[in-house]
DNA sequence: TATGAATGAGAGTTCATTCAT
DNA sequence: AATGAATGAACTCTCATTCAT
């Protein structure tokens, strides 16, 4: 009985954390980080303003909280669609398909990401690369790496390319129009990078 | 002597409005526009609060001034170094290398233009974009044009790349460690572009 | 459970109000609206600065709720005094009496009246004209009109001649000394004002 | 010469001084006392911010300095056309009738007049209350008083009737259409007061 | 678990006033 | 006599956070 009860809460709990994670990516996408209104957060959530500190100590944990569960979501689903590719080029190109996609898919979340990366906060920076180390080393290790071992890619220095990659992802996938379409092509994008990798 | 006077109060107001944009450059950047306080500015820039209100009649038209007057710089910087380059291959290596350094040697400006482009307010990034039309033209006209009419570049739609090198180079000069030391080799960047595009 | 909860807040909600309302009347009054100072009154109220705005979205808002307040209980005064006379010609020395007790008996909240009525903004004056109009018709139908119609006051038209009378009213009542006692004596108004009416 | 040129300058003088009161009628008619602009009212007279300061110690002393200036030719205007008149009954009615025409002549002047009176500032309200003393004696002396010796008017208290007079006076004309235009009629008003004087 | 009334530091902005020219 | 750049106190309003229920 009591075990069921506990499973019941913690159900519900992670229900209105979630809830009110999306309700955070939306608003903080809306109107950035320090003009983001905590009261917006938990109305739109569908709860009262003092329900968000008993799941979240701050503001700043609140966006904290959102880039880690961002990160794992995005690099999850990069990973789903690249992994199935066994040539390195293609591995590329889905990457960057992938990644244009995310951003499509989950706007709120990647107008986050955009703002918080390239923001002024040097705390929120450190802490989103920190969380994106493992794409960081996915790029590397699982599509860089390979490419140059079979000599079809110039022979880099892994880590460094990747950071470059990821930048370039960053950059062009954050350009998006009043409708939140990306401006650019990712197949553009992605064949520049390829065709200056290859040998 | 009545002209003279003018001129006196023309060069004092200019040179007070100068102060007041250096300023504000540091402090946007330092804190990012919304949590930027206005009279750290004018403390700074060693006037009283109100003083910025007989330059600028508010804190976003403060803002703007300084992205116009960042953009105009950026421009003459990066042009007066593209233009002795006859090649079109060295002049868009000639490009990133001047885009980066314009960016180191002038942090403040550079990080508020990053941190407006990338932000959250749709007005600004319309702004921006605007203000900097002028060189997404002269990477297109004097930079791709050439170099695809020379057949060095593969035939593709100047502006539209044009505007892929531009969001490649604003995503990797935005990349700054600590000490804002750009993280990315501007030759590096420069390669895999200039790579990319030959034929 | 639920139900009485909210009575209870209704409760609060409604007592803080009340005393916002109340020391609002007082600072409006003693500095006038543009130099009143909303912390004080918060502060007068017991309540800290930002609580005003828990309940009035503005500074203009809660003079306007404040008008409104005023203007009910004003007429609501009035009636009471003025229903039980059967004449025309005691009601409206009854109309002059209960007035200008209203003001001794709500000092702050009638200088604030006083100050609305004959301030330069143009949108409170219709506000408060607004508000009046059923004190306006009042005075028309049930003290002008019968009047009239017992052929006890001259053949007026009641609509024009109760904006005259309620003019002398607010006129004459809003004549205080130092101390907040009218200069003029209400029963000389009205004998003056009953008088003129008379045939 | 030096002769001259002294009654140069203090005609020049004069003539500045007159252009800023001008000014300052308009821009405290406008916005009232406390929201009217210093430097609207200097660069309207067609004069810089500082030069203000050359004339009237301060705001206040510049609103003081309009109230005296009303004053006089208010009572100037009303003596002139009453004057001629033999008759009290005929001297009330002209009293209205000038009165009303002096606010639609001098709207900006009268309208800081009435804001002043019925304002909350009690210095303001003291300092009109003497600058008119004059007129209240004027009314007390010669039309009141003539009228009771000549048994024309019942028997009353001359300077308190004229007190109540002026209030009515002052509260009927304050009542200004949005054009402009006083909401009552002149004669109505003083039909009743004549009405109510009358023997 | 969820609530929302209350808080109060801190923001951008206004503007009467000064004073060197 | 006239100027206008500079000042800084004072204002309204916002909103993250607390806590008793």
């Amino acid at each position: 009985m009591v075990r069921i009860k506990q499973e019941e809460r913690l159900h519900i709990m992670g229900q209105t954390r979630q809830r009110l994670l999306d309700a955070a990516a939306e608003e903080f996408a809306r109107a950035g980080y320090p003009d983001a209104n905590i009261n917006t957060i938990s109305t739109v959530a569908g709860y009262a303003k003092g329900t968000i500190y008993n799941y979240f100590p701050s503001k700043r944990a609140l966006l904290l909280a959102l880039v880690d569960a961002t990160a794992r979501q995005h690099l999850d689903f990069i990973r789903d669609q690249v992994r199935p590719e066994p040539e390195p080029a293609r591995r590329l190109i889905r990457f960057y398909q992938a990644g244009f996609e995310f951003v499509t898919r989950n706007l709120p979340q990647a107008r986050v990401l955009f703002n918080t990366i390239y923001g002024s906060d040097e705390q929120f920076k450190s802490h989103v690369f920190k969380a994106y180390q493992p794409m960081f080393k996915y790029v590397a290790d699982e599509i860089l790496a390979p490419g140059i071992d079979q000599r079809m890619f110039q022979p880099v220095e892994p880590s460094s390319m990747a950071m470059l990659l990821m930048t370039i992802y960053l950059g062009t996938a954050s350009q998006l129009d009043a409708l939140g379409h990306p401006r650019l092509d990712p197949l553009q994008v992605a064949a520049l990078a390829l065709n200056g990798l290859s040998r």
